[in-house]
RNA sequence: GGGCUUGUAGCUCAGGUGGUUAGAGCGCUACACUGAUAAUGUAGAGGUCCCUGGUUCGAGUCCAGGCAGGCCCA
């Protein structure tokens, strides 16, 4: 066979559309999966992409990690079945459409239907899909696209529904509330995206209130009473919305703030008082009197000193004196105190406190009305401490939940229990003197009357009677309104359905614990932190396009049933239709059903007791259809008990880390709700990709990546191996294309020039691999045992990487093998056995060699670099043998082909050679010169024998004779030995006398040196103190010989002997000649075979003379039949030299 | 505001468990080499290892506090 031959530059965007073609055509990647058939199975589950927009090039990124790793595990000899599928509910979706057809939510139902809308949604959904699958095939990644799972269809909203089942089964399934942007004016949730209009946000004047909570006297607020007071006391809460106030159950306080209890007079009342706050707030309502906040300590205090009644008083009068009371203030601060106490948030945690109002009878009382953690709370402004209403702040809500405080609920009419405020944003007739009252106006009443006061304003002025109050100031703030009526939102408990995942919490966070996470910390940090935050799961959203959810209800609330098949549904029918609420089943005559509004919404059940069921309205978090996909793709539970335990948990899987509370919560969630296990066992979180410049990609910068043209113009393997090379896959990534250029040329160009290279003089020879008839490798040669150990530890190296999932290190390891190791050494250095002569059996172990590397990378490399990857496979096998390189078993490393001693004088060799061609560097002495020796000290046995072993490549390398080793018993010269200190052996033994000790070593004489090596041990005094050093204590090296010039690196230290001699001179002319005609036959465009014949002018003595001396050389080298001198010389050619030109007739021979 | 994460040469990145003189590639400059040639070698220029404290005989590395970028969540 002959090896494909190919022209410079290759064209790497051709050779992906090549290879691809090749594989749908045998197909290979459907061969993958089934050639592993009976092997075990590496489960991989697809995160489903949205095909509503095109794919970007942070999604080849994404979708490489998850191919490296399955064609990994199929080298590996396991089956990777590689279900696709697509995410298609959701908002975007919705909001996309809306815009394309210049309609609000408000307009569905009215303007448009919500068949037809949602029909519209179908349809967009999968606008991009056909971009989508081009862009899988073209980077190579490996999925099945021809039986995907897809998110609406009916069979895996049927999935879903019947996980949910099981939930509810559990009891996991529950109907509460959470806390919601609410427009009482509209009657209507906000969304966040609703909020995020421009304009929502206005400034606003509110009367705002530093609330006055009184403590009761109990074992932990015992502290907070100085000795000798008496006096009540009061934590301080700053609020905005005083209307909140009577809805206060708790407090917060964040645990590592500083708070101080101070004694005061109130400043309505004047009466005598303790108030707590945060340290670092005192000096927004107590007046320093020019102190500083931080030199103010327990018992220091600001008497008003003009109160001549006070001065030198320990404690407060109960009242401050009515002469007095104009003098409390200090530009509106408070002007007599003294700090009595301070405090952590910690040390409050757990006070009990009396209730502000006492409108409604509280069932709750006994947990409510406590001093809580809250992970939000500030010192920016207020007093440090929140108010908690867990009715109306979703921090309220959650940090409430957390600490296990109730919310002030009341009956209404019908018994239901709800916040205080009506969903019309009044105040519930329980509410006393206030009841009826509008938190806000939400009706659009007349404000403009001269005793009109608001409701914030009433329950401030009633506050400041009752000694409650401690300031009341007007506050400019921005708050959210409502887009459509322009009112203030307000912050609502909405009805929601939720899963209890908090439930299964301590399960969820021990069965993390068993996930492999890379990057680990988002294991531990970003999820675990979630995990340990959890709250229930809402699992509703007030929209159309999504997985309905199954549940229906009587109109009293007090049946329901929860629907999980199909054929559930249809029986429930029937029942209804016997019972007459509904009039016939649409179904019945096994119509094509479709679980998407409205047609669920048309259905109605009948509850035990003969009552009418309707659907509760809702639709569920898109998050949960695909924390689904590991059951619904199979439409399991339905069907396929048998393919889902095949395959769950996954093996792997790969995602964006913004998918850390998304996609892979509801995976695990799920996951150990349902079956007591992890969905998958390994993740690799990928970051972001971002522009060049470190900005995010975006359509409107202009920055964004076509994955499509980057693909196009450097192949995939170079986009997908810049990718996976720069930076782990976890970390962000700068997408820079001059970055893909480099790997292209560096890594790609030099694999493609060593398999050129190898191509071209292997069909020269005719050579062909036959493992059968290798030579054996104890006959090799030292660079060919030198490579083969490497790649042996090559292999090594990129398996444990890919099995502990960082194919960034695989990436690296196989680059620096491929172009430091294969390439420029061990092909830099064989050159001449691949062209010189005959196939003798060197050469042959040189060809084998050289193929075996290459197919070995080949292999290694085509996980990332799939198409190249199968490129050289194929052009080194040449279809015999596994067709596609896919489909090959993973080599292992050959333990006993590694050997360390030779990779050791490897290295030495490469060391020695850079430091003689620096020294040829500064002497100015071409390498083509031949030399007689370098002279390489060497303080070891060992290491002469190292370095002698690999002469050769040295002499060869560098062209010198030969290398003479300078030893102690050498007869050259004395070596002069310099020492460096152990630091780390010292410093471990001395300690803090390192520094003495070490000065002392560096001031050894050659005497103590040589009796340090030649005893074992030497005794010198440091600071007067004796000490003995051993061998190992210091480094012993030679970087100086006198009279010579040197190189050093490290240890090692080499000196180049200069002298040239009339031979070493011609030899040098002789080179140069060589050199000259080769150019001259390169130029003159012969082929490598091809014989010549030569005449030079016979001008030159000194030319004359190496061609007398080498002829023999000069001719083999340049493959000259004759090589002659003439006067006159009959051809258009000159040789220049350095000091001369010699006209030259180069003619090819034919015979 | 919180959690997580990143910060080392002009650019992209390496730098187990602390060890004194911090590396590589690219780019730049100069000189070489040449039957792999859009490759290669050698040399040079280029660093407050984000900042400030601390621990230590010794900190790029460990600790604390900041600053800046990023993601997620409020």
């Amino acid at each position: 066979m002959k090896y494909p031959e190919y022209k410079q530059p290759l064209n790497y965007g051709q050779l992906g559309e090549d290879i691809l073609a090749w594989w749908k055509e045998h197909g290979i990647f459907e061969k993958s999966v089934s050639s592993r058939e009976g092997q075990p199975t590496f489960v991989f589950y697809e995160g489903p992409p949205s095909a509503n927009g095109a794919p970007g090039i942070h999604h080849v990124m994404a979708r490489t990690v998850k191919d490296i790793f399955c064609r990994y595990q199929t080298l590996l000899g396991k089956q990777v079945p590689r279900k696709g599928g697509w995410d298609t509910h959701g908002l975007p979706i919705e909001l996309q459409v809306e815009k394309e057809l210049g309609i609000t939510k408000e307009d569905i139902g009215h303007k448009i239907s919500i068949a037809d809308y949602n029909q519209r949604c179908k349809e967009t959904v999968m606008r991009f899909k056909a971009q989508w699958d081009d862009l899988t095939e073209k980077m190579g990644y490996w999925v099945d696209l021809d039986d995907p799972y897809v998110t609406f269809e009916p069979e895996y909203i049927e999935s879903c529904w019947a996980l949910l089942k099981k939930l509810y089964d559990k009891g996991l399934l529950y109907k509460g509330y959470t806390i919601q942007p609410y427009s009482p004016a509209a009657g209507t949730g906000l969304s966040s995206h609703e909020l995020n209009q421009p304009g929502t946000y206005k400034d606003v004047k509110d009367t705002t209130v530093v609330a006055q909570f009184k403590v009761k006297r109990g074992p932990v607020s015992e502290k907070l009473f100085a000795a000798g007071e008496a006096a009540e006391t009061f934590i301080l809460a700053w609020t905005t919305t005083p209307w909140t106030l009577p809805a206060n159950t708790g407090l917060a306080v964040g645990s590592k703030i500083k708070y101080v209890a101070v004694g005061c007079y109130n400043p309505y009342t004047y009466k005598k008082q303790v108030v707590v706050l945060a340290k670092s707030r005192f000096s927004a309502y107590f007046d320093l009197a020019g102190h500083n906040i931080d030199d103010v300590n327990v018992g220091d205090k600001i008497w008003v000193k003009t109160v001549p009644s006070q001065e030198g008083q320990d404690t407060l009068p109960d009242y401050l004196p009515e002469e007095d009371r104009n003098l409390v203030y200090n530009k509106g601060k408070i002007a007599t105190w003294q700090i009595l106490g301070d405090f952590t948030g910690a040390d409050l945690i757990d006070i009990k406190y009396e209730r502000l109002f006492d409108f409604t009878p509280f069932e709750g009382e006994e947990r409510a009305f406590r001093v809580i953690n809250g992970d939000f709370v500030t010192t920016e402004d207020g007093t440090g401490i929140v108010h908690i209403s867990p009715t109306f702040g979703a921090d309220d809500f959650r940090a409430a939940q957390l600490a296990d405080i109730p919310a002030l609920m009341v009956p209404d009419a019908e018994g239901t229990l709800g916040p205080i405020v009506d969903r019309t944003g009044r105040y519930v007739p329980q509410m006393g003197e206030f009841a009826g009252r509008w938190v806000k106006n939400y009706d659009g009443h007349d404000e403009s009357g001269a005793d009109y006061k608001t409701l914030d304003e009433s329950i401030v002025i009633k506050m400041k009677g009752d000694g409650t109050a401690f300031k009341v100031e007007k506050y400019e703030h921005t708050y959210p309104h409502c887009w459509r009526t322009d009112k203030p939102v307000l912050y609502y408990p909405l009805d929601s359905w939720f899963i209890k995942t908090t439930a299964v919490k301590d399960r969820l966070i021990e069965l993390n614990k068993t996930i492999n996470w890379k990057p680990e910390s988002t294991g531990t940090g970003r999820f675990g932190n979630w995990l340990e935050n959890l709250v229930d799961w809402n699992l509703s959203r007030s929209r159309y396009w999504g997985t309905p959810l199954p549940i229906w209800r009587t109109q009293d609330r007090t049946e329901e049933i929860c629907i999980g098949s199909i054929a559930e549904l249809k029986a429930e029918i029937d029942k209804a239709v016997a019972a007459e609420v509904m009039t016939h089943n649409p179904y019945a005559n096994g119509e094509k059903i479709d679980l998407h509004r409205p047609y669920v919404d048309d259905i109605f059940l009948v509850s035990p007791t003969g009552q009418p069921m309707y659907r509760e309205a809702d639709l569920i978090d898109v998050w949960f259809d695909s924390g689904a996909v590991p059951y619904a793709q199979w439409h399991y539970p339905i069907e396929n008990g048998e393919k889902f335990q095949k395959n769950f948990p996954a093996d792997f899987i790969a995602e964006g880390v913004d998918q850390t509370r998304g996609w892979f919560f509801t995976l695990h969630a799920l996951a150990v709700m349902l079956e007591d296990s992890v969905a998958f066992k390994n993740v690799i979180a990928n970051g972001l990709v971002l522009a060049k410049d470190g900005q995010k990609m975006s359509k409107r910068l202009g920055n964004a990546v076509d994955p499509f043209a980057t693909i196009k113009q450097f192949g995939p393997d170079a986009t997908r191996w810049y990718l996976i090379a720069n930076a782990p896959p976890w970390d962000n990534l700068k997408f820079d294309p001059a970055g893909v250029t480099e790997v292209q040329r560096r890594f790609f160009g030099t694999l493609f020039n060593t398999y050129s290279f190898y191509a071209l003089y292997a069909n020269l020879d005719a050579f062909e691999m036959d493992e059968k008839a290798r030579v054996p490798h104890a006959d090799l040669s030292e660079l060919d045992r030198w490579i083969l150990s490497k790649l042996q530890s090559l292999i090594s190296e990129v398996r444990g990487h890919l099995d502990s999932y960082d194919p960034t290190k695989a990436a690296r390891a196989i680059q620096d093998f491929v172009t430091d190791q294969l390439s420029n050494w061990y092909v830099r250095l064989s050159r001449r056995r691949f062209w010189k002569g005959e196939l003798t059996t060197d050469k042959r172990a040189a060809f084998e060699t050289l193929n075996e590397c290459l197919q070995t990378v080949a292999q290694l490399m085509s996980p990332i670099a799939p198409f190249f990857a199968e490129w050289l496979y194929r052009n080194l096998t040449g279809g015999q043998g596994i067709e596609s390189v896919h489909l090959t078993l993973l080599v292992e490393a050959d333990e006993t082909r590694i050997d360390p001693k030779l990779e050791e004088r490897m290295e030495l060799a490469q060391r020695i050679s850079s430091l003689a061609h620096s020294l040829r560097k500064k002497s100015v002495l071409k390498v083509r010169q031949p030399l007689q020796r370098i002279l390489v000290p060497v303080l070891n046995d060992s290491t002469k024998e190292q370095v002698g072993l690999v002469e050769d490549l040295i002499c060869a390398e560098i062209n010198v004779k030969h290398i003479e080793f300078l030893d102690d018993e050498s007869e050259s010269g004395v070596l002069v030995k310099s020492v460096k200190p152990n630091f780390k052996r010292l410093g471990q033994q001395y300690g803090p006398r390192l520094k003495a000790v070490g000065a002392r070593i560096q001031a050894m004489t050659a005497a103590e040196i040589s009796k340090l090596e030649k005893e074992g041990s030497l005794a010198v005094e440091v600071d007067g103190q004796p000490i003995t050093l051993a061998p190992d204590d210091v480094e012993i090296r030679t970087d100086d010989l006198p009279g010579w010039l040197v190189a050093t690196d490290g240890p090692l230290t080499v000196a180049l002997d200069v002298t040239l001699t009339d031979e070493l001179r011609q030899e040098g002319l002789a080179r140069e000649l060589v050199n000259r005609l080769q150019n001259l036959r390169k130029d003159s465009g012969l082929e490598v075979q091809d014989k010549i014949r030569v005449t030079l002018a016979d001008q030159q003595p000194e030319l004359m003379a190496a061609v007398a001396a080498f002829g023999d050389y000069i001719r083999t080298e340049t493959q000259a039949l004759a090589l002659t001198f003439a006067a006159d010389v009959n051809g258009d050619s000159v040789l220049e030299f350095d000091d001369y030109s010699v006209p030259v007739l180069l003619e090819v021979a034919t015979d």
